[in-house]
DNA sequence: ATACTATTAGTAATGAGTCTTATTACTGAT
DNA sequence: ATCAGTAATAAGACTCATTACTAATAGTAT
């Protein structure tokens, strides 16, 4: 139950920075070739673990989809929106139904936590 | 726009059979290595290609999740739910609400066809 | 039966993500 | 500021789901 140390690092705070500072819904590797324009000696697994717990503390969000994880800087849950096509991915216009996850733990006998919506359809460019 | 012909094979049709006899939520592999037992010969890339084309026609869904999919024998669209420690996948109790989907075709452009949910949370064993 | 070609078996290749290990660098205590 | 303890790192090997390749096989229309 004690709450391990975690140390503040520099790569830490790069992979946080970087995430926060983009508008659209990078993949892990997007970030790691980010940060290595800038800091060459960084590595792939520093990127995905910090990744990780960020995501854990809540002050980054990771996007769960089929292929790979995308990650979003939006601290509230929401949904997202993907082209079947092209396969851009974009937040929807639609309020996060927390009645459901109540909903469903009455229902189930699970503790539910949270769900995650992706709609899919064609974007207006591919339709 | 020409459909192009599709061939049936033993190999389809044991497929879409193994899919079909299970109610649980198969891997591709699962079904791989299930059917290896009756046909020694069968190759994986033709498992996962009949799973890949059994579920464009709709004959089978496939149910995506960030570590692998799952294949589900049922037609209609419906939730999932994920226990967060033991990764048991089950279906839920809500109904697909397909109003949300008109509801963000008409605001965001998209051509919207479905949405895939899942849930996540402790399973009454897990908690 | 014949011709056409989708499909297959077998295997190599891809790619996201994890793991390993020796080294580095936070952090709290002296 | 130095020190000791140990979390975190860099580099690269590794895992595992899925796809790609290719020569051989087998549906299907004629």
């Amino acid at each position: 139950m004690k709450d391990k140390l975690q140390r503040n690092t520099k790569q830490r705070e790069l992979v946080l920075n970087a995430v926060q500072a983009r508008r659209d819904h990078p993949s892990a590797d997007d970030i790691y070739l980010e940060l290595l324009e800038k800091s060459p000696d960084i590595s792939k697994g520093t990127v995905y673990r910090n990744l990780r717990l960020l995501s854990e503390k809540g002050q980054v969000r990771q996007i769960e989809l089929s292929d790979k994880a995308r990650f979003d800087w939006r601290e509230e849950p929401h949904y997202h929106l993907r082209c079947s096509k092209c396969g851009t991915l974009s937040d929807a216009a639609i309020d996060y139904d927390a009645a459901l996850d109540r909903l469903l733990s009455e229902s189930s006998g699970y503790l539910i936590t949270h769900h995650h919506t992706v709609f899919e359809g064609l974007c207006p460019h591919c339709r």
